[in-house]
DNA sequence: GAATAGATCCGC
DNA sequence: CGGATCTATTCA
């Protein structure tokens, strides 16, 4: 009933990616949810960036081609899913935030609380995203407006508001 | 080999 | 605001 989104989408400036994601679905094995929070993080000059020094085993899936997946452990107890955006090895990725599932009246907003949820862990890391139905974004044909703020978080950075949220009233 | 910072979350 | 909890990376 939804459109995959091609390899294309995410071949994009991730600035645009972050934005376009929202309103989209994510789908993970059964489950979907409409993505209402994204955050960018973008090449060598974001400090923010896990790969801004280059690539490390954490980081490699981020020099993948677009439409990867990026899924890494934080403060030890929550994995954090992003989707690989623009060319195959600058590392660039969106950080999925928050989502507003399907057909089950609950918004997960935080990336810890939304992998722990659906159940994405490091066995979901670097994996291809695209004509893939167990793990993909499909498309709602739908937009929201949204604001711009700082990352999340962070400590280095902050100025640049590349953290994408879709307003609600 | 040891130290430490980290794209989080929850409860007080 | 601190604690939980752990790993990849950095430092010595």
């Amino acid at each position: 009933m939804y459109d995959f989104l091609e390899r294309e989408f995410f071949e994009q400036p991730t600035l645009e990616v972050s934005k376009n994601l929202l309103g989209k679905i994510l789908l993970f094995n059964q489950l979907q949810g409409i993505i209402t929070e994204t955050e960018a993080y973008i090449g060598y000059d974001d400090p923010a960036c896990h790969a801004a020094k280059g690539k490390t085993k954490r980081n490699q899936a981020m020099f993948e081609r677009a439409g990867f997946s990026y899924v890494y452990m934080i403060y030890g107890m929550y994995f954090c899913l992003n989707i690989v955006t623009e060319k195959k090895d600058f590392p660039a990725a969106v950080l999925i935030r928050g989502i507003k599932l399907i057909n089950v009246n609950k918004i997960l907003n935080g990336p810890g609380k939304l992998c722990k949820e659906l159940g994405i862990n490091k066995e979901h890391n670097q994996l291809d995203m695209i004509n893939n139905q167990q793990f993909s974004i499909l498309n709602n044909n739908v937009k929201f407006p949204f604001e711009a703020t700082p990352r999340i978080g962070i400590t280095k950075g902050k100025e640049n508001l590349w953290r994408f949220i879709v307003k609600v009233k």
